[in-house]
DNA sequence: CGCTTATTCAACCAATTGGTTGACGATTGT
DNA sequence: ACAATCGTCAACCAATTGGTTGAATAAGCG
């Protein structure tokens, strides 16, 4: 509703979110598919989404009683400008950054098959 | 201490501390002198100032009495890679970065990686 | 030595966060 | 009509966060 800079990056700070940005990468998903791979209950993944939508990360549409979640990364691009501002960063590498992506995808996926749920 | 992506973006997500760090880019500094523009005690800068340091965006180095403040901004690469992944998606190479993350999740099925080191 | 400056530490407080469970409204299928 | 499915809501809980104040530590100065 109001994306913030402050909104965007505390719902970045938590790797489940993140996770479920990585996952909606590939497709738009109903929640109950959302929260299928994850170790905790479907509202705290109904929760988390809620995070994402306020800060303007993901939108949801409701069609018929499925809740459809899409990734809007337009959201991200106020606060990958902010960091643009401490230019010492250079320039980005994309392949390196395509698997930097998918490492910590799988990480997370690994995470919830062998931890049992723990808190990471 | 052990700089990951949940602690940089958490770091990130305050406007004091974002305010702290582009004071930072500047010049080093003191930690009375960051707390000088702020309407918050010099404890609370403090602690704002531990919080950058664990996320690995400032280091701090005693020297005297006084405590140096200096920008780290390579703490800010990875974080930034992992939005900019995102940011360009849409506009630069959406399919490929659909079949590369496809491609690795197959690759990456056998040689699963329970990496407790969290690099992220 | 004693005063002042620089900074952290410790205890506390209110608000927020991430999680739970159970009840609930709404939609779909038989 | 009835039951199952989808998802949110409400109440609760423990841990964390951002702030306070006051005492403590440490270093320079007269």
């Amino acid at each position: 509703m109001d994306p913030t800079l402050d909104s965007t990056f505390a719902a970045l700070a938590d790797p489940t979110r993140r996770a479920i940005l990585a996952m909606l990468l590939e497709d738009d998903m109903a929640v109950t598919d959302v929260a299928a791979p994850f170790d905790v209950s479907l509202a705290a993944i109904s929760k988390h989404l809620g995070v994402l939508v306020s800060a303007g990360l993901i939108s949801q549409e409701k069609r018929g009683r499925v809740n459809w979640c899409k990734l809007e990364p337009d959201a991200l691009r106020e606060a990958s400008g902010w960091m643009q501002a401490f230019g010492q960063i250079g320039s980005v590498d994309l392949d390196g950054l395509e698997r930097f992506l998918q490492q910590e995808l799988e990480q997370q996926k690994t995470t919830i098959v062998t931890d049992g749920g723990q808190k990471f």
